[in-house]
DNA sequence: AGCACGCCGACT
DNA sequence: GTCGGCGTGCTC
């Protein structure tokens, strides 16, 4: 039998799959999505089985054998191995990167080199060999020292250079001349990064009955195994070791006489790290469901009993209940003996979310985020390969959970942009989940009270394409039990200035919190900024202190004193006097959320503050631990910039106050809009979703700005049209889909004409394809926009240009955006010419990135 | 990605 | 005349 084998190394040349025999003994063990270990050149690669065949086309004599299988179960199925190859053409990128990520970190390649003693038979044949060369014998006359070496290793029969050199600190030089000898022989080995942790488990070996009459026989002194019998007489469950000791107050040596006597066994089994071990959820049973609520699963469940694919938009305002209906479609599907997973932004993947999931389903749910420690991660990855858990709950990558009767697949918040990976590979889970579930016939719901505009033109059929691929619109539009949205306050900060008031707070928010504290209820504030200040400048010259590593502005931070580029981290202390003039009129401009803290401080002495942001939540389980510390009403505002704004739900909290609405709005992003508007409605859902109404406050300096206006008088549909006009008037997505290539290196000359060279190469590439279609295509851009005839295939390149942060890490940035429409092959076009490229202007040291579907267009 | 093979400059 | 630069090509 063979297999193709594609390996762990991302590069053109590779990229593809490779033939190796697999050995008999390894047969039962191999299939399609096993990782295996193969000889490959020199060394030894991780790869993953993407095919088995009985033939192959190359000469038999010249395939390598798979040295390893690395899993007992392969971590991978041939559905999940296909999904890689969609992928690696959707998104261009390696098949190996689509396939890496599809696993735990914990199970990334991790190579070992060794050292062994040469075969005796070859060392021979070498020094025969060098003493007919001229009689170099005199080098095998071995000094002490080498003899000491050769000891070691032979004692040990395989070390690493670095045990090696920890026992024999001054032996560099020597070993390598061994090496070179041929005395020692280095290997390389693929190993886990990552141990299944095991216990020893005891059961019983015999019935009952038998365990019983053995009590009997045994001599008078034999209490505790007697004991032993009996207890296992009762409990038929296999225990762990540690556990029965514990609790019969029984030694080790009591159950090995018991298993030599062959009355119980002693086996290995894995164990789990849980990270929820311990901790009780409270089981809770189907709620009741409004009409509405009923309405929306209905369709849902039909799809399902059909076991068909269809993908459902759920559109329901804050509070209206999305999370009882996907837990009843859940039961349904678990009912059917299929699998769900439901992915929810990494920010909101709280506590109280996985509670909910928990308290339902049990123990059949894993959950996955990136929260728990490596090990945590792949005990609960394991839990959903070796088949013990039917529901996943987890961030993004747990779109890749490696199931095989997928039924249901739920994306909350479906329009976060956290879905989309920022590197490669850049997958939109929101897709994935989509070719996943048309291959299981398993259907999607994709749930927001703010819908992402391309979901909601493909439900709402607006993009005139036909019922293909089209999503089924779900709506509920109250929130359960009749309560009401909160009313929300619009702020003109202009105003607020010209009455005299300087503060960052307007007098309306102000009262407002004075108010809560009086009344003992809580605030939720909102800053989409952290740190102190956004930048520094020099009233003196005008200087602004920037990363010199990055082209963009450092911001100050508070507590440390420092200066910090939040691209690559760099940071430097604050600076006393101007850089480039000395002047000391150096001025913070912009508010950060430690500055709102501090002011909250000031003006209202004893008020209790939780800041969240991703300075105080990157500890492991801060997160939660602020979030229960509000819960438990510890502090009476929490702060925090848009990781408050997501699915908190605080009986208490009845104001919301956004400190400023246009942070967002005045980015240089097509989707500044659309991100203000479901910023504004998602934080705005969070106040008055019990029994006191909500009031929100939102400070703005263009209080006229239509997401604003459609944010603050909950008007998605009034903001959709609004926001799908200006979209089809510039090209941009929903009706034009985008893919941006950004090529980086150190040099801005080499980076421009490269630059230049892509996009001409590109654009002859579609010129081809278009004369090919015949006439009627359009070539010019936006004054065409909506004059494409024939099938109505658009392409278009723009560039290149400087990136919008045109340098990071010392790395100049230059891109090029493609806009399309219609049945183009763009990703074919780009790989072919990425590759027509690569031959050309060969440079190790220039990157071209492809992000298909950007969300961000840096 | 590594690693070997192969053809042109500055040194013993 | 050699050591070594990294351009080019290959890995089942």
């Amino acid at each position: 039998m063979y297999a193709q084998v594609v390996v762990d190394v991302p590069s053109k040349q590779t990229n593809r799959p490779f033939d190796y025999v697999v050995p008999e003994e390894l047969r039962t063990w191999i299939g399609v999505g096993s990782r295996v270990g193969v000889p490959f050149g020199p060394r030894t690669l991780q790869g993953f089985v993407v095919a088995l065949s009985e033939r192959t086309d190359m000469a038999s004599g010249k395939l390598k054998k798979i040295e390893q299988v690395l899993d007992l179960v392969p971590p991978l199925n041939p559905e999940l191995v296909q999904l890689a190859r969609w992928m690696s053409r959707t998104y261009i990128c390696h098949e190996i990167t689509a396939l890496q990520a599809m696993i735990p970190g914990a199970l990334k390649a991790k190579y070992e080199k060794r050292i062994e003693l040469a075969d005796d038979a070859e060392l021979k044949a070498r020094k025969r060999a060098d003493a007919q060369d001229g009689g170099q014998a005199l080098l095998f006359a071995a000094s002490p020292e080498e003899e000491a070496i050769s000891a070691f290793v032979r004692q040990k029969g395989q070390v690493t250079t670095e045990a090696m050199l920890a026992r024999f600190p001054e032996a560099g030089p020597l070993l390598k001349r061994m090496l070179e000898q041929g005395t020692f022989v280095e290997v390389q080995t693929v190993r886990d990064r990552m141990n299944a942790k095991t216990a020893l488990f005891v059961a019983p070996a015999a019935s009952p009955e038998e365990l019983t009459a053995h009590s009997m026989k045994l001599p008078a002194n034999a209490k505790r195994q007697k004991e032993l019998l009996l207890w296992f007489a009762e409990n038929l469950e296999p225990l762990p070791l540690a556990e029965l000791t514990d609790k019969l107050d029984v030694g080790a040596g009591t159950v090995k006489a018991l298993a030599d006597k062959g009355l119980l066994s002693v086996t290995e089994r894995e164990l789990f790290r849980d990270p929820y071990a311990g901790r009780e959820f409270r089981r809770t049973t189907p709620l009741a469901l409004t009409p509405e609520q009923r309405q929306a699963l209905e369709p849902v469940a039909d799809t399902l009993e059909r076991r068909e694919h269809g993908v459902f938009l759920l559109h329901g305002v804050t509070g209206s209940g999305k999370t009882e209906v996907y837990l009843q479609a859940i039961q349904q599907c678990l009912d059917q003996g299929r699998e769900a997973i439901v992915l929810v932004p990494e920010i909101s993947l709280t506590p109280q979310m996985v509670e909910r999931f928990k308290g339902r389903f049990g123990s059949a749910v894993a959950v996955m985020h990136s929260r728990l420690s490596q090990g945590e991660r792949y005990d609960e990855w394991r839990k959903i390969v070796l088949k013990r858990v039917s529901v996943v709950i987890g961030a993004r990558s747990a779109v890749f959970a490696p199931f095989d009767r997928i039924g249901l697949i739920i994306i909350d918040e479906e329009h976060e942009s956290s879905y989309k990976q920022e590197e490669s590979p850049k997958y939109h889970a929101r897709d994935v989940a989509v070719e996943r579930a048309a291959y299981h016939g398993a259907a999607v719901v994709l749930g927001s009270a703010t819908p992402s505009l391309e979901s909601y033109a493909k439900a709402s059929g607006r993009l005139g394409s036909g019922a293909a691929g089209r999503y089924r619109l779900l709506t509920m539009a109250e929130r359960v039990e009749g309560r009401p949205l909160p009313a929300v306050n619009v702020v003109d900060l202009r105003e607020e200035l010209k009455a005299g008031n300087r503060s960052m707070f307007s007098r309306g928010l102000y009262e407002a919190l004075g108010q809560r504290l009086e009344r003992q209820e809580q605030s939720v504030l909102l800053l989409n900024r952290r740190g102190y200040s956004t930048f520094v400048m020099c009233r003196s010259c005008g200087f602004v202190v920037q990363c010199p590593h990055c082209d963009i502005s450092l911001t100050y931070h508070q507590v440390s004193r420092t200066m910090r580029c939040h691209y690559c981290g760099f940071s430097q202390p604050e600076p006393a006097t101007c850089p480039s003039c000395e002047s000391e009129h150096i001025r913070y401009f912009g508010t950060g959320t430690q500055r709102v803290e501090e002011e909250l401080a000031k003006l209202f002495p004893g008020i209790r503050v939780i800041r969240m942001d991703v300075d105080t939540t990157s500890e492991k389980g801060a997160h939660e631990r602020l979030l229960n510390r509000f819960r438990d009403r510890q502090a009476d505002v929490l702060l925090g910039t848009q990781m408050v704004a997501k699915g908190l739900d605080f009986p208490d909290v009845t104001l919301v106050g956004v400190i400023a609405a246009d942070t967002v709005l005045h980015l240089p992003d097509f989707r500044a809009a659309e991100k203000t508007f479901q910023l504004l409605t998602q934080v705005a859902g969070r106040a008055g979703r019990h029994r006191l109404p909500g009031e929100v406050f939102i400070q703005t300096y263009t209080p006229d700005h239509y997401s604003i206006v459609t944010a603050s008088a909950h008007d998605f549909g009034a903001f959709l049209e609004q926001e799908l006009d200006i979209r089809r008037q510039r090209g941009y997505p929903p009706y034009y889909e985008l893919v941006l290539v950004t090529l980086s290196h150190e040099q801005v000359p080499l980076l421009v004409r490269a630059g230049e060279a892509f996009a001409s190469r590109l654009k002859q590439c579609w010129e081809h394809e278009r004369r090919g279609r015949g006439p009627g295509y359009p070539a010019d851009s936006l004054g065409h926009l909506n004059d494409a005839r024939g099938d109505g295939a658009y392409f278009e390149v723009y560039g290149p240009v400087a990136s919008p942060i045109p340098r990071i890490k010392d790395r100049y940035r230059f891109q090029c955006m493609i806009k399309y429409r219609g049945n183009v092959d763009v990703a074919g076009m780009l790989a072919e010419t990425a590759a027509a490229f690569d031959d050309t202007v060969r440079n190790d040291k220039l990157t071209i990135s492809m992000d298909v579907n950007p969300q961000v267009l840096m």
